[in-house]
DNA sequence: GTGTCGGCTCGACGCCGACAA
DNA sequence: TTGTCGGCGTCGAGCCGACAC
């Protein structure tokens, strides 16, 4: 109603958590108790964070299970499924709603499979105009009044003291005070995102004068285990209730797996695939705060992405949200037009986009979708990504499932022709871009002449690809001639990708000609430093594992991880393939910590039998503003089925440990060179993880 | 070496926490770590209690792998495997462990397939003399000096004081302090089970002076987790050093499974199945304080105890352990012998003596196993047990692992001779103890003429059994009619076992018609309570599945269940069939509570959408004093996979929840009759838990 | 001999204004 | 305007003997 707010929840009209006038409230707003997980949408946005977009009940929507599976990060999601990479659906509902341990926000979206729209689709028919203007909830952009949220300092979060509340938010949201007494202080009653009342002393005091928040404060804090850094939202309803939020500080996180989303409320991806079969509704959980890609996009929007003409070199802007929850754009150039999986999802626009950012920390988002990103002016080069398909053709590559890929006609043709073409374009154009890279005895290094590159892009990570299978033949066998790279040119390509990224990183100290070199087919990870002098090159991609466990230190505080995807190549030789086998769940390993500065510190777990008293003592070395990041084992190459490794994970923080499968392709490992001295360890893809406790 | 303790751990010696004169001590005693979950020996057995007995590395045992099943009480083990009941083994280690986080100990035991103790068996050779002394190990029986165990009283355990030491243990066990100053005290240090050492404050103080530990006390019981009711143990080794231990009060246990034994430390029974078809060894976990009956005998005792005549209505007598750990005996009367599970463990041993206490709450320890007992004095009926077989005989009760079972000659011919002719005794005898029950119009029980029955015996749990097939046919059709239950006559068998119990349970209210009689094949469950004016007649087996989950309180306690075989019917209508599926994960449920009498209540867990908020006051409502004790789902015989059910399970309590089969023979359910209104819900098995916070 | 309780001490939590960024 | 700190009041943990069973 107010500042055209779309009602998005058909039941939270019986919370009556927003209402514009005050007028025509209904009774029931004076029930406590809210209906379970649904939660009041101002706050439930606020607590989203501004660039949150929601599809609008009943409108046309594109659902990638690629980029769900990513965000789902669920180890224990079989991934024997075939489901196409964009699928057509109509919104059947959207729930918003929180979750209970953490104040997590997230969305509940239950879909139906629309063949209507995936034939307007194959037609070439973009979003219409109205449907262009309802198809995006317009909420999380609007300016919620009566709303403040301020980030907790030292002061806030210590025992010392209460909660120092700024001025214009006490003025904003806050009942006035009687300004003429001497200490003026009123007690406030604000609900969670789960209708909880928290009571706190408001008072005016202080010389000069201030608003604390005192009394029920820090019982407040420790309940929702806030740390500096966090945030709480205060919001004032139309009708003059106090809403009370909480945003975390950005960090790496697991996923919604950990926060026990997918088990406790919504399906998983093999309920999706009983649905599409069945071409029956399914519902999805969405946290807007673990990822910053959505899954779920209007197919307006991605229509209108796709009618874009795409090239290399093409710069573009995009939105991100900073630390402070803020809005900002930052600019890039587009390097390369591929799959990001053309195994399991050939065709898919799921961060299709290869990206350099001009002034931004490209370790990450160095993939996007077209979807997410603004062209800037000009810039229309030869590479033009989609046209939607007018005529279909046959092709190989038709998604797997039969049923829905020719769902009506029977003819075995596919209803995916923009992916072939998608397919043939990048097969018949050779759209690379490809820099050579050379690096001179005296260390620095040398600028491709790439007209483009930007001046914020640095040398030390550079990023480089292509994608022909004969150059591939050809990089394959020099590699392991261990010719190539011994300091003159990186022109790599892993053996089951279709596309790589290396990423070559420098260390100061070591000759020119130790070089590491990473590939991987998802994401780069953060920088590794290379311990001097040793030098490791590898290519690599593995069988991606998880490993959760609960840990627990000395019966006090326990930590739930969540660990996708991390393994390690120690001790290995040049020539060396292996895959991670499910067996090495009992390991040692280390355990990786980040603090709120993101400075990241990395425990080594020591081996039994000394492990019981090593890792108590390293992990009471921890400092409290640690937050437990990742785990990564030792032995990611070999099965540690053998007797004797059995009981060596450190019974005494670790428990309820499982080692299960997560959904990606897997692929084998190939070590191309290796170092012979010691201890190299590299974590080669993103080790994620949740702190719950 | 003291009072013949014989060394059952050979690594122990590397810690020595034990040793006669002071004398021949190694170096190595100094060492603070000790190793990986070996513990002291004396330390161990004082807290296993004074019933335990292991048996002796080297010596010859019968392993009872479905006492082990009970033992583990593991829903996540396979079920579908093939193992004989009785496995001849020799005892190739012993380790005694502690469990880390709760200080529960336990046993590892490794056994390896004997065929020469087989072949004696066979032949009817009884235990050697020479076993017979040496196959028990006896450090249990000896008294271990310097040795006091202390159950804590309220105000041992308050925040307001310290503990309270008896006198004789202090000056047995402490260094003694100089009584000629005013207020004697110094330090003691006591290393725990895992060798963590405890510091504590010991003063004489106080008006009588007594002895005191203040200082660190409090952080000791905050810790472990210590409560009114729990022991504590100190006892001073040949050395001198002080070690501490813990035995938490009997309770309802959940198995090994929920103490983590098996995942971090054993091997589940799956892997015993491969060592046994390989003839290689295994490794099993005995924690002597979760159920009181052990599934590794020393083959002598097992032998000896089946040359008894065995016969209905023997007395007998059989030790107990006493809430406060001491001995004592229970006298009862034998009333009958059958397998526990003919199904899946014909021939069985293991508790296949059916009791009845002359002055002890029969709802457990209702079925023992023959090397349990003591025949007091005469009573030698017709009934003999077992006699070894001489000569092998061709049944069909071979055990299924046809590898095992005949392992050397290949004729095919059984070698569990005994088995089979057990079970031909016992089709062949009509061993029955069949009572025949009235219930006159007054409502009052009339007590069957049975002579044996003690005084004690409440007729109001009246325990009836058959085995006839001839008769069981009879009676599911009278059952199926309807005439027969009908107020007159209770003689019931179920449709899927071989033995089967009968409990009848009154309600006065009731109309003497209104019956309910329940029937399962393993354990009687507590007495139900009819909720009046309602009746159910059902005969009920169903597909035990284990519903575990985290439950969380307001973020604050966190409960871990593990339960097993809890299924209940709803909403059933004569006739109505079924079995439980997997998809039931989701659903609405009773909890389960019980508090230290053992008084159950039952909270019903609301349907959704309330079920947060109620959930949150029913769990709140909970005496402090109660523990949860089960969980049981509603809609036992439905799947539950239909939309609407789906998130109907309390988020706000219930987190990582886990569905899962668990080890027992699948049974099809039937009802023969239901009540029409209402609310009837019943568990039917044994529900087990463990708090683990 | 030892379980429980009132009295007492001490330290952590938390409310206050001072002060400075 | 608001983050941090010293001052100080309050309360619960924990040490003490009194007292009773």
């Amino acid at each position: 109603m107010m500042c055209g707010i779309i009602d998005l929840n058909s039941v939270v009209d019986e919370e009556s958590c927003y209402g514009g006038g005050g007028g025509g409230e209904s009774p029931s707003s004076m029930v406590a108790a809210p209906v379970v997980g649904l939660v009041c949408m101002e706050l439930w946005h606020a607590c989203a964070g501004p660039l949150i977009s929601l599809p609008k009940k009943g409108s046309a929507v594109v659902y990638l299970p690629q980029g769900h599976l990513e965000h789902l990060a669920d180890p224990n999601e079989a991934s024997d499924f075939d489901l196409p990479p964009h699928i057509f659906c109509r919104v059947v509902d959207v729930k918003l709603k929180a979750e209970q341990n953490s104040d997590e926000v997230f969305a509940q979206v239950t879909l139906v499979p629309d063949y209507q729209i995936e034939q307007k689709w194959k037609l070439g028919e973009a979003g219409e105009e109205i449907e262009e203007k309802e198809g995006i909830d317009v909420a999380g952009k609007c300016f919620t009044p009566h709303m403040f949220c301020k980030t907790l300092t030292a002061s806030d979060t210590s025992t010392h003291g209460g909660f120092s509340v700024p001025r214009r938010a006490a003025e904003d949201c806050f009942p006035p005070l009687d300004y003429k007494l001497q200490r003026p202080s009123q007690e406030l009653v604000a609900k969670d995102l789960h209708g909880v009342e928290w009571k706190f002393r408001h008072i005016y005091r202080g010389q000069p004068r201030r608003h604390l928040l005192t009394t029920g404060w820090s019982a407040f804090v420790n309940k929702k285990k806030l740390l500096s850094g966090d945030a709480v939202l205060f919001l004032k309803t139309g009708d003059g209730e106090l809403r009370l939020g909480i945003r975390r500080a950005l960090q790496v996180r697991s996923g919604t797996k950990a926060l026990g989303f997918d088990i406790q409320q919504c399906n998983g991806i093999s309920s999706v695939v009983d649905s599409i079969t069945t071409k029956s509704s399914f519902s999805l959980c969405y946290n807007p705060r673990v990822s910053s890609s959505e899954f779920i996009i209007p197919y307006y929007k991605f229509a209108k992405s796709l009618r874009h003409r795409l090239s290399c070199g093409m710069r573009f802007k995009m939105k991100f949200e900073t630390d402070e929850a803020a809005e900002r754009r930052h600019t890039g150039i587009l390097i390369g037009i591929s799959d990001m999986d053309s195994v399991r999802w050939p065709g898919s626009k799921w961060r299709c986009l290869l990206v350099r950012w001009d002034d931004f920390d490209a370790t990450r988002h160095n993939r996007v979708s077209p979807w997410e990103i603004e062209p800037c002016s000009s810039a229309s080069g030869p590479c033009s990504l989609v046209l939607p398909a007018t005529k279909r053709s046959r092709t190989g590559f038709a998604p797997p499932n039969a049923d829905y890929s020719s769902p009506r006609d029977g003819t075995g043709i596919s209803d995916f022709g923009e992916s072939s073409r998608f397919q043939k374009v990048l097969q018949g154009q050779e759209i690379f871009c490809c820099e050579t890279y050379n690096v001179p005895v005296d260390g620095r290094t040398h600028q491709p002449p790439e007209p483009r590159c930007s001046p914020g892009f640095r040398s030390s990570s550079l990023i480089m690809m292509e994608g022909s299978h004969h150059a591939t033949d050809r990089l394959n066998t020099s590699l392991q001639s261990g010719k190539v790279l011994q300091g003159q040119e990186a022109f790599v390509r892993p053996l089951y990708s279709n596309t790589t990224m290396l990423e070559k990183v420098e260390s100061p100290s070591v000759n020119r000609r130790s070089t590491l070199l990473q590939g991987f087919p998802a994401q780069l990870c953060p920088s590794v430093r290379i311990p001097s002098p040793s030098s490791v090159l590898m290519i690599q991609q593995a069988y991606p594992y998880g490993f959760n466990f609960n840990a627990r230190q000395n019966g006090e505080k326990e930590v739930r991880s969540d660990i996708r995807t991390s393994y390690q190549f120690p001790d290995v030789h040049p020539g060396d393939t292996g895959a991670l086998l499910p067996s090495m769940r009992q390991s040692t390993g280390q355990i990786l910590l980040k603090d709120n500065e993101n400075q990241m510190d990395q425990l080594q777990l020591p081996y039994a039998p000394q492990s019981m008293n090593g890792t108590k003592e390293l992990l009471s070395a921890c400092k409290s503003s640690w937050r437990l990041f990742g785990f990564s084992l030792n032995e990611g190459n070999h099965a540690i089925s053998k007797e004797g490794s059995q009981s060596q994970f450190a019974p005494s923080c670790i428990r309820d440990s499982s080692f299960s499968p997560c959904n990606e392709q897997p692929h084998l490992a190939k070590v191309v060179k290796a170092c012979t001295n010691g201890n190299n360890t590299y974590a080669v893809r993103d080790v994620l993880l949740d702190m719950a406790l």
